[in-house]
DNA sequence: GCCGTATGCTTACACCGTAAGTAGATCACG
DNA sequence: CGTGATCTACTTACGGTGTAAGCATACGGC
């Protein structure tokens, strides 16, 4: 008779964040993620109360790998490594972001709020007042998690990302030039290569925070 | 044996839509709608091939609401419009955001095409060059996915929009004013009223587009 | 009138989350 | 040591999901 080694909570997190990684959010389910512990799925709701509670253990998990910027840090830099922080996070567990938008759940994890606060701090000291940084963290958060799930999930107003060459020829070819001379032209391009997500991301980043410098100038309230 | 008014496909993409606005993403089930339409689930798919092609009827649906901009306007205006245009028309359908980040699927709508031509038209009147348009499309798009990803599904940093004043409380308390001093302020900050969506999201794109003014003007390749 | 086609209903299958009940192993305490 | 409480895991079951397969009915064109 030996006993099968102790199941806890952690390793019931860590086994599900390998399998929504692996198999996205959708392939999570009690009973895979039971047969892939060698257990059944009943089992798991000793450790995790519901697949909520589930799904908010690994996005609490993810959210502790964000750095917390530096606040020594001229404040455009803080804002710019924890947005880049949270992205090069989240891309490598897409399932996170997705989690977020989809369950209505969450927001209290604490390493999620710490995250937050790093960047509620710069944007404290780059003057904004709190309607001010409160619509800008609106904005950092909202072009971050957007990012993400248009380039995860499948709109860019083009193809994935991840699409084949030939898929996205065959997306061309659909498209008419005539009627759509600019969004055809800008596809074209696309297909030669080029793109390149996170470089594209950091770009997206650079070009906000240049207008919350300005607006930061311009008056408090954002 | 009087006949029941017959189907199409029109009809059922309008139920579906209907529903899903009512019930959410989640409340909308091939049972369900045909329920709505005093039918047998069965029966939808004489209409419709999939559930994924029922999604995406109706997000072609919505996109047709969505209004391209007009191109004698200064391009930082068309861009305004357009963006705004989108997040307007799918604050009201809030399905259409989750769905097109949930999916996989899509984009090959021609109505969601024409909303991004309009949009890269803009951008190429700017002075963009196709890589800068990209990055610059994608800016947009995320901020206006994310924006309405967050503020519907549940994470703004914070506890959603929507909660009552007394859950929100319940939040403040639970976090240690030491410990985040910036975001509980913020929070604090956010009960006494003044979070308005709308008005907040304008604020952002207006941020955003003050950056691509200026990264237009620095240089093409965004 | 007749037949192909389109429409709708019925049944069935494999999956989902999880409530309820039960068996067995482990541990604290007398 | 015995004994009871507790904790873990398993079994079974219910109502939900998307949809494949088969069958009945009604309509349009000849």
């Amino acid at each position: 008779m030996a006993r099968r080694e102790p199941l806890n909570r952690e390793k019931v997190l860590d086994a599900a964040l390998e399998l929504a990684d692996g198999e996205g959010l959708e392939g999570l389910s009690m009973r895979r993620l039971a047969k892939a512990l060698g257990v059944e799925a009943m089992s798991l709701y000793n450790h995790v109360s519901n697949k909520a509670d589930l799904v908010d253990g690994i996005v609490e998990r993810v959210f502790a790998q964000v750095e917390p910027p530096d606040p020594a840090l001229p404040w455009p830099e803080q804002v710019r490594t924890a947005a880049l922080s949270m992205y090069r996070v989240f891309s490598r567990h897409p399932v996170v972001p997705l989690a977020l938008a989809t369950d209505r759940s969450n927001p209290t994890s604490p390493h999620a709020m710490a995250a937050m606060d790093g960047l509620v701090g710069a944007l404290f000291q780059a003057g904004f007042d709190e309607r001010g940084a409160w619509r800008a963290l609106g904005a950092i958060n909202g072009l971050v998690f957007g990012a993400l799930l248009l380039s995860t999930g499948g709109f860019t107003g083009a193809p994935g990302v991840h699409a084949g060459e030939e898929q996205v020829g065959v997306y061309i070819r659909r498209l008419d030039p005539a009627r759509l001379p600019h969004f055809s032209r800008l596809l074209a391009w696309t297909t030669k290569g080029g793109v390149e997500p996170p470089a594209d991301f950091e770009q997206a980043l650079d070009t906000l925070i240049q207008g919350l410098e300005a607006t930061a100038k311009s008056g408090h309230s954002g």
